[in-house]
DNA sequence: CTCCCGTCCTGTGGGC
DNA sequence: TGCCCACAGGACGGGA
């Protein structure tokens, strides 16, 4: 258990649905096995609209459609996007226009995905992209901006996990960052010094340019588009490997509960 | 406004 | 061996 599709994972599968989605139509977009909702809003509004373009924010992607309205797809815990039949837990089928690979099947075991068509730039279904902080492999993310940012008083882990000081960070990522920062997850965001939120900056940038380059993380349900596993999990340090040496000093890894996620440190690296 | 906590969802794995 | 239940967590909504 324990793998949650985050901006490595969620980058990986929008360079694959790209070069395949890009400029289809959609002749047809349906709930299957899922219930009627804000997760799997106005899906019909999709049906003869062409995609423009697969994007990223965040965690979330959004295919811009032809007729003005989005696309947008948060994988959630399990969401997988495919072309071939899954064999349950199917969400949405999307029929495209075109001979090969014209169907999109998307399945979600745990339904906290979501399937949504809006109108573009509607953001009333989707807080959490309103009020986003900064993509972390962009410009905007600069150590004096991303300081300024960590107003917060609650634990750096949890300020991070609220998306707001930097876009795209997960349970994973943030435990691995805080690794190679040395800093504690319970350190009070707004009692991360200039000095150390702009060492937090650069390692967040290295953890996901090194994960994106792996093709992510896989742990248990993550695959690519065509099948694949990613293979960052042999470059963790911290998450998920609680009772093991640090690499860095050999203390045991500490597992804690944070704001109700598993958060993994080094004790003796990673001081409050 | 900020912060905190409950809720959703179901396969897995650890314990007995 | 087989059964049971705690556990995993991103986003959101509501209450303080």
């Amino acid at each position: 258990m324990g793998r949650m599709p985050e901006l490595p994972e969620v980058e990986t599968v929008r360079r694959e649905l790209d070069p395949w989605l890009t400029r289809r139509t959609i002749v047809r977009a349906r709930r299957a096995d899922a219930p009627a909702g804000p997760k799997y809003a106005h899906l019909e509004r999709a049906d003869g609209q062409r995609i423009e373009a697969v994007t990223r924010r965040g965690k979330f992607l959004l295919l811009p459609l032809s007729g003005g309205d989005e696309l947008v797809i948060h994988l959630g815990m399990t969401g997988i996007v495919s072309y071939t039949k899954p064999a349950g837990h199917l969400r949405v089928v999307v029929q495209l226009s075109g001979k090969r690979k014209s169907t999109l099947y998307f399945r979600d075991v745990r339904r906290f995905g979501r399937f949504l068509v809006l109108p573009r730039g509607d953001r009333g279904l989707l807080p959490s992209l309103r009020q986003m902080g900064p993509e972390p492999l962009s410009e905007a993310f600069d150590a004096a901006s991303f300081h300024a940012a960590l107003t917060s008083s609650s634990a750096i882990k949890t300020s991070l996990l609220s998306q707001r000081p930097v876009a795209g960070l997960g349970n994973i990522y943030i435990d691995e960052a805080l690794w190679r920062a040395r800093i504690h997850p319970l350190t009070p965001a707004k009692k991360i010094s200039r000095n150390k939120a702009a060492q937090l900056r650069d390692v967040i940038v290295e953890v996901l340019l090194a994960s994106i380059a792996a093709q992510g993380t896989t742990i248990n349900d993550y695959r690519t588009v065509d099948g694949q596993v990613g293979a960052f999990v042999e470059q963790l340090d911290a998450y998920g490997h609680d009772g093991d040496p640090c690499s860095r000093c050999g203390r045991t890894i500490s597992k804690i509960v944070v704001g109700a996620r598993g958060t993994h440190f080094c004790p003796s690296c990673q001081r409050r």
